[in-house]
RNA sequence: GCCGGAGUGGCGGAAUUGGCAGACGCGCACGACUCAAAAUCGUGUUCCUUCGGGAAUGAGGGUUCGAUUCCCUCCUUCGGCACCA
C-alpha cells in the first residue's frame, strides 16, 4: 500500500510548538467554549462521539472529555512571541473571562488556562492554573443552531432518490446507438456496517460514473457482494448465528446504507456471491477449468491457520513473521490433499501489460510477485553407491567451473538416499532442527549459515571436478530444484557457507581492470562484470552484469550446455499454482466426487447447484462442518453409479470474485453464467476501481480466469479490465487504521443524518487525494458543508443580489465597480475546462475546489449588482453549468435546484456542456517580471501580444529600470503567456 | 538488502509541459451583526525583517535565465518482497 500518513510523519519529525497554544491565554472567552477548544487541543478529544444527531432543528454537539490533566502545567511564554495589538480588548476579555469563566457550568469542565507572568501587569491577577478535572468522561453539549434557511437535505434527498429509483433512471440497457462504459468498483465484503471508507472507494467511481453518463455514454454501474468468507464462519462458531442467516441480513442492512449515498448503481444488476443461483455457476466454472485440465489434485504441505482452521493461500500468508492475514495467528505447515489450479501456465502472460492502462505500482507489484528469471537447469551426476542425476536451476550457467560443492535443502527427498552412514546421524539432527525452524522463521536475512556433509560427492559436468554435497537450510525445496550447485567466488551466501566450512573458492569471472597478478585471497563473492577465468574453453568471454541471454557470457554457455547434453535454458518462477481448498463451510461446494474405481469426476451439470446443507454444526474441530454433516457427504458416482463421496472442501473466495464482473452482465440468466449478448455490449470493463491491496490476489487471480476462460472459449481478449485506478485508505481522526476495537471508526449514516448526502459526497471527493487517502478529519466537513449551503443561497436567495444596508453595507462599494460580463463567462468556462479535465484524470478533490471557486466569482459577480435578477444570458449560463457541473458530485441538491429553475427532468440526462474555448481565453495578461531569477514586478499585457511587444512593455517598467540601474541586459526570455525572465 | 510510493504553512491539500510556490478548504485572528453567543457575512493569515528586502517545497550538491517539477548523493516514512540459487 502506498498510503502514508503525512500528518503524523511530520508532526513526529518537527514537534514545533504550536502558535495557537501560546497565544490563547490571553484571549479569555465564557468558559464553555474555551473549555471545549482546550480540551480538543490539548487531548484531541475529536471523536467519532463528537458527531451526534439533529435535535429540534438545532446540531446538538457532543464532545467527549477524557483525560485533561496536561493542562495542569503552565505554559511558560516567551515574551517575544506575545503579541496585543489592542491592550483594550486583552483587558476586556480578561475581565469576561474572570468575571464568568471562573463559575462552572454545569456538566461542563471547567479548567482555567494557565497564564503566563506577563499577565501581571493587568489588575486582576487570577488564580493559578486550577483546573476542575472531571473523574471520569463525561458529555458536553454546546448548542450549535444552524443559520436557518430553506435548504433541506433530507427531505431533497430523499424526494429524488424515490423518483430516481422509481423512473429507473439509472438502469443500464443495452442501447447500440451509444458507447457503452462499464464502470466497475470493487464489490464489498458484507461486514455488517459500512464505514467511510466504503464511502470513499464508491463516492468518486459513482460521480465519475455520472459524469461519464453525461458525456453520452452509456453506464453500467453495478454493485454487489463478496458474500462467503471466514468471519460470518468465525462468527457461527463463536455465537451460533447461520452464516447464511448473519450474511443476508448484513446485506440488507448495508444495501440500505449505501442507498443514502445518492449512488448511482443499478440494484437490478446486483449479485451475492453466496447466493446459489450465482455459485451455481461458480461450481460451474470449477467444472470447466477441470475439464481443461487446469485444475488438479496435490498432496502438499501448506500454510494452515490454526485458529480460523483453513489453509491459506500463498499470499495470504503475511510478512516475516509468516502470520494468518486475517487473523494474524502464526502459520503452520500442514500435509493435505487439495484442489489447484494451474496459474503458473500463464505466468508470463500475466508480465504482460501491453494492452491495459494499470498503475505502475500494480504493475511492479505483479511482476514481483510472478519474479520470473530466466536460467539454465543443469543435470550433476551423484557419484557413489546410489548414483543419480541432479537437477540444478541458476541464473549463473557462465559460474558452472566455479560450482565447487552442492547444497541441497534439508527436506529434498534424495537426501536420505545419498547420506554415507557414518554422517546420518549429524543430517537426521539437522533436519530435524530444520524443520522445526522453518515454522518459526528461517530466513533471518543475516542469519548465520549453517549445514552437514552428506559424505556424498557429485561430479561437475562442465570440468568432472569432484564436488561435495552438503545439505543447509539456506537452500529451499521450494524455490528452483531444491537444490543449488553453489559458486562461492561470486554469490554470497554460498561465499558465507564456504567460508565458514572451508570448502573451496575457485574465481572464474574476473573484473577486466584486474591483473593476473593482483589475485591473492578473495574477501568477498564478487557479482560484477569481468571475463571468465579457470573456465576451459571459455576463458576470455566477456561477461556483463545483464539477466539471461542479454549476457553475452551466460548465451555462450547456455548454447554450449544444450548441445554437450548436460542440461537446458529455462525459466523459473516464484509464482506458485492457485491453491484452491478451503476445510470450511461458508464458501462454495468444490463440486467433485470421488469414485474408488473411477477417481475424480465433476457433478453433473443437472444437478448444479451442489446446495450447502443448511443443517450444519460448528464445531470447533478444525474439520469443515461438511465432513461432519451426516449424510452431504454421501452420493453416487456419476460414472458408474456406485456409490461415491463428495470433495468436503469449498473454494477459495477470491473464485467467486473472479468472475463478478461478468454475473452483472446478466445476473438473472439461468441457462449460464452470462449471456452472450450482453458479453458482446459490454465487455471488457473499462473503468475499474478498488484498493490497491489486492495487486497480487484478486487483481492476479482475475485476469488468470480471463485468461483460462478465453483459452475454453468463454471469453474474448486478453484482459477482463483496460483501466485500473486504486484509491487510497481514509485512516481514523488517530491517524491510525479503522478499527472497532480502536473505536476510530467513522460511520456514514450519522454524517448523512447531520449534513445531508451531498455534502458528505462532496468532502469525501474533496478532504484528500483520491489516490493517496488520508486521515479522517471531522471538522474540515464544515467547508464542503458551506459550500452546499451557499450553492443553495445563490440559486434561491436573490435578495442579497441588491445592494443593501446592514449585514451587506459594504456590497454598496463592490456594486460601484463595474463587473464585466465576460469575466463570468471566462470563469465559467475556465472552471468547466478544469473540472472536465479532472473527471478524466480522477483528480477529484480540485473539481470541488475549482467549483468552489467558480461560486466565489459567482456571489462576487452578483453583488456588483451588474447581473443580479436581470436575467442576463451570463448569469443564466452560468447557473446552467454550474448545476451540471455539480450534479455528477451533489446529484440531490443539483436535480432540485434544476427543477426549481424550470428545467426538464432529469438534470442526470443532460449532456455534459461544451467548454466555449473563446470565452475562457483571457484578453489581458498579467505577466510577472523576473530580474536574475527574483520576481521584482508585473506587467500587464494583450493576451496576443508579440514577444517583442512584452520586452519593450517590461523594459518600460520603472521597478524594472530601478533594478537594472542603468546596466543593458544581458539576455531576455519571454515564455509565452508565462512570464519575462532578464538577465543582467 | 532489493523493488515501488511519499516528504510543500498550524492542518488537508493546489501548482497541465521546467515558468508568479501555497489555489481551494479547515483552523486561527480581527471586524460587522447580536444584550450575549451561535449561525452568517467581511478582512487577514508561510517564516524572518532594520519595511529596503531576505529565506523557504525532507537535507546537500548539479543542470538551467528559471527547479516543488529534471539528474546525483543522503535522510525520514509507508507499502511490497526477501538466504529466490
Amino acid at each position: 500500500m502506498t498510503t502514508t500518513n503525512k500528518k503524523e510523519t511530520r508532526k513526529k519529525a518537527a514537534p514545533k510548538k504550536k502558535k495557537a497554544d501560546v497565544k490563547k491565554p490571553f484571549k479569555a472567552v465564557p468558559a464553555k467554549i474555551k473549555t471545549k477548544k482546550l480540551i480538543g487541543k490539548k487531548t484531541t478529544v475529536r471523536k467519532p462521539a463528537a458527531i451526534s444527531s439533529l435535535k429540534g432543528g438545532k446540531a446538538v454537539k457532543a464532545v467527549l472529555v477524557k483525560k485533561v490533566k496536561k493542562i495542569e502545567e503552565p505554559i511558560s511564554t516567551p515574551s517575544s512571541q506575545v503579541k496585543r495589538k489592542n491592550s483594550a480588548s486583552t483587558s476586556k476579555a480578561i475581565q469576561a473571562a474572570t468575571t464568568k469563566a471562573i463559575q462552572p457550568v454545569k456538566n461542563m469542565a471547567l479548567i482555567v488556562p494557565p497564564i503566563p507572568s506577563r499577565l501581571d501587569i493587568v489588575l486582576i491577577k487570577p488564580e493559578p492554573a486550577k483546573a476542575f478535572v472531571p473523574a471520569k468522561e463525561e458529555i458536553i453539549q454546546e448548542e450549535r443552531p444552524r443559520h436557518d434557511i430553506s435548504y433541506s437535505p433530507k427531505s431533497i434527498e430523499a424526494k429524488w432518490q424515490a423518483k430516481w429509483e422509481a423512473d429507473h433512471l439509472y438502469r443500464a440497457v443495452i442501447d447500440n446507438s451509444k458507447t457503452k462504459h462499464y464502470a466497475l468498483t470493487m464489490l464489498p465484503y458484507p461486514s455488517g456496517d459500512l464505514h467511510i471508507g466504503h464511502w470513499f472507494s464508491m463516492i468518486p467511481p459513482d460521480a465519475r460514473a455520472r459524469y461519464m453518463r453525461m458525456k453520452g455514454y452509456n453506464v453500467m454501474f453495478p454493485m454487489g457482494f463478496d458474500a462467503f468468507g471466514l468471519p460470518a464462519e468465525n462468527a457461527a462458531i463463536k455465537d451460533g448465528v447461520h452464516p447464511m442467516k448473519r450474511t443476508f441480513q448484513n446485506i440488507d442492512k448495508m444495501r440500505t446504507q449505501m442507498k443514502t449515498m445518492g449512488a448511482m448503481f443499478d440494484w437490478e444488476r446486483e449479485m451475492i456471491s453466496a447466493a446459489p443461483e450465482y455459485y451455481k455457476w461458480t461450481e460451474w466454472f470449477f467444472i470447466q477449468l477441470f475439464k481443461a485440465g487446469l485444475a488438479y489434485r496435490k498432496m502438499s504441505a501448506v500454510d494452515f491457520c490454526p485458529k480460523d482452521n483453513t489453509t491459506l493461500a500463498r499470499e495470504q500468508v503475511i510478512g516475516e513473521d509468516r502470520v494468518c492475514e486475517r487473523c494474524g495467528t502464526p502459520v503452520i505447515k500442514k500435509e493435505l490433499d487439495q484442489w489447484f489450479f494451474k496459474a503458473t501456465r500463464y505466468a508470463d502472460e500475466l508480465l504482460n501489460f501491453d494492452s491495459i492502462d494499470w498503475p505502475q505500482a500494480v504493475k511492479t507489484l505483479q511482476t514481483n510477485w510472478i519474479d520470473r528469471s530466466e536460467g539454465a537447469e543443469v543435470q550433476f551426476p551423484v557419484v557413489g553407491p546410489y548414483s543419480s542425476l541432479i537437477s540444478v536451476f541458476t541464473t549463473r550457467p557462465d559460474t558452472l567451473w566455479g560450482a565447487t560443492f552442492m547444497v541441497f535443502s534439508p527436506e529434498h527427498p534424495l537426501v536420505n538416499k545419498i547420506t554415507i552412514d557414518e554422517n546420518k546421524a549429524a543430517v537426521e539432527e539437522y533436519k530435524t532442527q530444520a524443520a522445526r525452524q522453518t515454522e518459526i522463521q528461517r530466513g533471518a536475512v543475516d542469519k548465520e549459515k549453517t549445514g552437514v556433509f552428506t559424505g556424498a560427492y557429485a561430479i561437475n559436468p562442465v570440468n568432472q571436478a569432484r564436488i561435495p554435497i552438503w545439505i543447509a537450510d539456506y537452500v529451499l525445496m521450494s524455490y528452483g530444484t531444491g537444490a543449488i550447485m553453489a559458486v562461492p567466488a561470486h554469490d554470497e551466501r554460498d561465499f558465507a557457507f564456504a567460508k565458514k566450512y572451508d570448502l573451496p573458492i575457485v574465481p572464474v569471472i574476473q573484473p577486466e581492470a584486474q591483473g593476473e597478478a593482483e589475485q591473492g585471497e578473495i574477501h568477498a563473492a564478487y557479482a560484477g562484470p569481468g571475463i571468465m577465468v579457470n573456465s576451459g574453453k571459455f576463458n576470455g568471454t566477456k561477461v556483463t552484469t545483464d539477466k539471461g541471454r542479454k549476457n553475452p557470457g551466460i548465451a555462450k554457455v547456455l548454447d554450449w550446455i544444450k548441445v554437450e547434453g548436460i542440461g537446458k535454458e529455462t525459466v523459473n518462477y516464484r509464482y506458485r499454482d492457485w491453491l484452491i481448498s478451503r476445510q470450511r463451510y461458508w464458501g462454495a461446494p468444490i463440486p467433485m466426487i470421488h469414485c474408488d474405481v473411477h477417481g475424480w469426476n465433476p457433478v453433473p451439470d443437472d444437478q448444479l447447484p451442489l446446495l450447502l446443507p443448511e443443517d450444519v454444526e460448528w464445531l470447533p474441530t478444525g474439520e469443515s462442518p461438511l465432513k461432519l454433516h451426516p449424510t452431504w457427504k454421501n452420493t453416487t458416482c456419476p460414472v458408474c453409479g456406485e456409490a461415491a463421496v463428495r470433495e468436503t472442501d469449498t473454494m477459495d473466495t477470491f473464485m467467486c470474485s473472479s468472475w463478478y464482473h461478468l454475473r452483472y452482465l446478466s445476473p438473472k440468466y439461468d441457462q449460464g453464467p452470462f449471456n452472450q449478448t450482453d458479453y458482446d455490449y459490454w465487455m471488457p470493463v473499462d473503468t475499474y476501481t478498488g484498493g490497491i491491496e489486492h495487486a497480487t490476489m484478486h487483481l492476479l487471480y482475475t485476469r488468470f480466469f480471463h485468461k483460462a476462460l478465453r483459452d475454453i472459449g468463454y471469453t474474448e481478449g486478453h484482459e477482463p479490465m483496460m483501466q485500473l485506478r486504486n484509491q487510497g485508505m481514509v485512516l481514523g481522526e488517530d491517524g491510525g487504521k479503522m478499527s472497532k476495537s480502536k473505536g476510530n471508526v467513522i460511520a456514514p449514516d450519522v454524517l448523512v443524518d447531520r449534513y445531508g448526502a451531498d455534502s458528505v459526497r462532496a468532502y469525501i471527493m474533496f478532504f484528500a487525494r483520491w489516490e493517496m487517502g488520508a486521515p479522517w478529519d471531522s471538522q474540515g466537513i464544515e467547508g464542503s458543508v458551506r459550500w452546499v449551503r451557499r450553492v443553495w443561497m445563490l440559486f434561491t436567495d436573490d435578495s442579497r443580489g441588491e445592494p443593501s444596508s446592514g449585514i451587506n453595507a459594504f456590497n454598496s462599494t463592490l456594486a460601484a465597480r463595474p463587473y464585466d460580463a465576460r469575466n463570468l463567462r471566462r470563469k465559467v468556462h475556465q472552471t468547466l475546462r478544469k473540472v472536465t479535465h479532472d473527471f478524466d484524470n480522477f483528480e477529484f478533490n480540485t473539481i470541488i475546489s475549482s467549483l468552489m471557486e467558480l461560486m466565489n466569482e459567482m456571489y462576487k459577480a452578483r453583488e456588483a449588482g451588474a447581473l443580479a435578477g436581470s436575467g442576463s444570458v451570463e448569469w443564466k449560463e452560468a447557473l446552467e453549468i454550474y448545476l451540471k457541473m455539480m450534479a455528477p458530485v451533489t446529484p440531490h441538491i443539483a436535480e432540485e435546484l434544476w427543477a426549481q429553475m424550470g428545467k426538464p427532468y432529469s438534470i442526470h440526462q443532460q449532456p455534459w456542456p461544451a467548454v466555449d474555448e473563446a470565452a475562457a481565453k483571457e484578453d489581458s495578461i498579467e505577466l510577472p517580471v523576473q530580474i536574475n531569477g527574483k520576481v521584482r514586478d508585473r506587467i500587464t499585457v494583450p493576451a496576443e501580444a508579440t514577444e517583442d511587444a512584452i520586452k519593450s512593455a517590461a523594459l518600460a517598467s520603472e521597478v524594472v529600470q530601478k533594478f537594472l540601474a542603468g546596466r543593458q541586459p544581458k539576455k531576455m526570455i519571454v515564455a509565452q503567456g508565462r512570464l519575462v525572465s532578464i538577465v543582467v
